[in-house]
DNA sequence: GTTGTTTTAGAACAAATGTTCGTTCCAGCC
DNA sequence: GGCTGGAACGAACATTTGTTCTAAAACAAC
């Protein structure tokens, strides 16, 4: 990737905001506008420079068919997630409700890709509150994405509430003749056993994400 | 949001798909082909229901002004992070080059929202291989974002590469006088100490995303 | 059957838009 | 001064593309 003017910079920020703006890109004659130019002309040939210097791809004689090839440009969509609440050792988990989607409505949400979520539906996200899921590897400010079912194959990674002890946990899920394993995520650590009709399964973990800093 | 024939459903499936795969939004006639319908004025009927319904936004008189609306297109864009490689115990660490950029000739990406990035240059991703990071609370088979960078601040996680010992390792970093001290995120585990000859930074940490199932 | 609504067809039109080309401007340089 | 190459101008042109209209087909309700 080559040096660009200062129009040419400018040219390309325009494309990027016109297209998070419109969701289409610009048009030259949009561009023209939009970047205080003169002439088509003079857009077509930094374009055609901008080209060369491989930030954009220009499909020929279509109309608007420009498209920005740096990793700062799309190439997919983010999908709103709402973080429905946290999770925390001693407190029930939060469910979410028929309300709880309308993402616009919702207090937070976290952006995710399509590929984390693989089309499934029903997909929440909490915040991991405490140090009590370090057995599953996940760690004090953790945001789990979550997705709401009420079974969960074995093997698969559950938020489990255990009415008797009133206690909410992450564990990997078991079914065994007359009893359930409840098996942390770090192997090194002893698996504890539960009665069927104290657990009650509140989603399936279908991700975990760490921020730092 | 209403419901639609399975004939409008494969118009928004393939308006996505072509916005993916191009970057600007299909044409009226590309619809037409794209979806095997046999007039214009079909796919313009169709695509008035679906705007109707609001899974599309139409800018009139614009050329391919096809906005699509789901969740994803209020904040929208993610972003393509190489992944270029795998950290393990006991093999160096890898360190972008400069063609490593180029996302669209790396073999892998991952797909992540602007909040992970926020701005920052020179992020690569790692796969996680093996068991020797649990104490940084990260898994085998985890994915970590990285920042090229050769110096951190003190308490910052980063990727660290101890010389005599031909080891890769995350921990925190704390910089002390004559030593470094090199803390397990998980709390309970104690710190090493290392000849601050024998750390090479190698790039630090700022999320970890693991995907279970 | 009739009637009314939805959906499709095909063509023609008008506007939007990319492209081209001769000309002009200007700074650098011999 | 005269030459040269990069950049800008402005208009004309050709294609792409959205829009519209009429007629017909398909479908549902009665």
């Amino acid at each position: 990737m080559g040096t660009l003017s200062s129009k040419q910079q400018h040219i390309i920020d325009f494309i990027r905001s016109f297209l998070v703006d419109r969701g289409y890109p610009p048009s030259i004659r949009d561009i023209l506008g939009g970047c205080g130019l003169s002439s088509t002309s003079v857009v077509n040939y930094n374009l055609t420079i901008v080209e060369r210097e491989g930030y954009i791809r220009r499909h020929h004689s279509v109309s608007r068919g420009i498209e920005l090839i740096d990793r700062a440009s799309d190439l997919g969509y983010c999908l709103q997630v709402p973080i429905i609440g946290q999770i925390a050792a001693g407190e029930p988990i939060p469910v979410p409700t028929p309300d709880t989607w309308d993402v616009t409505a919702s207090a937070e949400t976290l952006e995710v890709s399509r590929d984390l979520i693989r089309g499934r539906e029903g997909v929440y996200a909490l915040r991991v509150k405490g140090w009590s899921m370090v057995d599953a590897l996940i760690n004090d400010g953790d945001i789990i994405l979550m997705q709401y079912v009420n079974v969960v194959e074995n093997g698969e990674m559950a938020a489990i509430w255990l009415k008797a002890e009133k206690e909410a946990t992450l564990k990997k899920f078991y079914g065994e003749p007359g009893r359930i394993r409840l098996q942390p995520a770090n192997s090194h650590m002893q698996p504890i056993y539960a009665e069927p009709d104290n657990v009650e399964i509140q989603g399936k973990v279908i991700a975990v994400i760490r921020q730092l800093v």
